[in-house]
DNA sequence: TAATAAATTAGTAACTATTATCAATTTATC
DNA sequence: GATAAATTGATAATAGTTACTAATTTATTA
């Protein structure tokens, strides 16, 4: 019944996401992509994410501080949270589909997707509190 | 600085939370402590959540509502969330620190906690689903 | 037990992320 | 180019949560 058509904003969102190796927020990509739409609506913004979410173009993934995260890249892959600045980084571990398989063991629903997410210190602020 | 005095209310939040089974909204710990204190105020119920959270007596956890729930039982164990209904379930899955250890390796920062998260229809919902 | 100080409460206002609404514009189709 | 459907910018509305404040409760000391 919805078919999408193009549009230049939506282009300009997800290719904005495709670029960055942040997991910036709504607003984040706001202001982003205000630089080539100036005039462009925060509300363009979510509509579009949430479109963008719907078809299995990016994904959305949560963190800690109450503001959803997005992801361009759509295959299945942890998340480190740092509890202090609040940064989304990417983990690299291979071999994680054995969880999936795992928790469908002795379960009575169906276990479609995973999310594996580690909170703690990232890099730098692990470092600059050694050095307080 | 700041001392934890006794509150009847904050005791009433634990005790319903170590009762339950389910992973509780606030709201509905409101409406289920409301039957102990009519008077109670959602405001407390937030404050006294933040509290016992951070003096690790209960933890939050995520789900995709962006409603934030709630488990008195702090040990890391996996969720799994019902895409349909919501609810939040919790899975018997022994042995996953090994995915912190795993995590950390090749990482620059310090991973503390993780979290693990599964998505799918519960039993119930899958069951319905097939009848239809 | 009474007096005092600090913590907590109920009630309510304020805040923030997100969603809904709608007239105007853009895109797709013929 | 004309028409219909989708999309936009702007703004209002919603929902979950947090902040504020005077009144009450709890802990401490005498």
């Amino acid at each position: 019944m919805k078919t999408l058509n193009y549009s230049r904003q939506r282009e300009a969102i997800y290719n904005y996401l495709m670029k960055t190796k942040e997991h910036p927020t709504a607003e984040a990509i706001f202001q982003g992509v205000q630089k080539e739409f100036p005039k462009i609506s925060l509300g363009t913004i979510y509509r579009n994410l949430t479109l963008l979410e719907e078809t299995g173009q990016i994904q959305k993934i949560p963190s800690n501080d109450s503001k959803d995260h997005f992801d361009a890249n759509i295959m299945e892959h942890p998340h480190f949270v740092c509890g202090q600045c609040g940064a989304v980084i990417d983990l690299d571990m291979d071999n994680l589909e054995f969880l999936k398989t795992l928790a469908n063991q002795g379960f009575d629903g169906k276990v479609e997707k995973s999310q594996l997410v580690f909170f703690g210190k990232c890099g730098s602020c692990n470092k600059n509190n050694n050095n307080s």
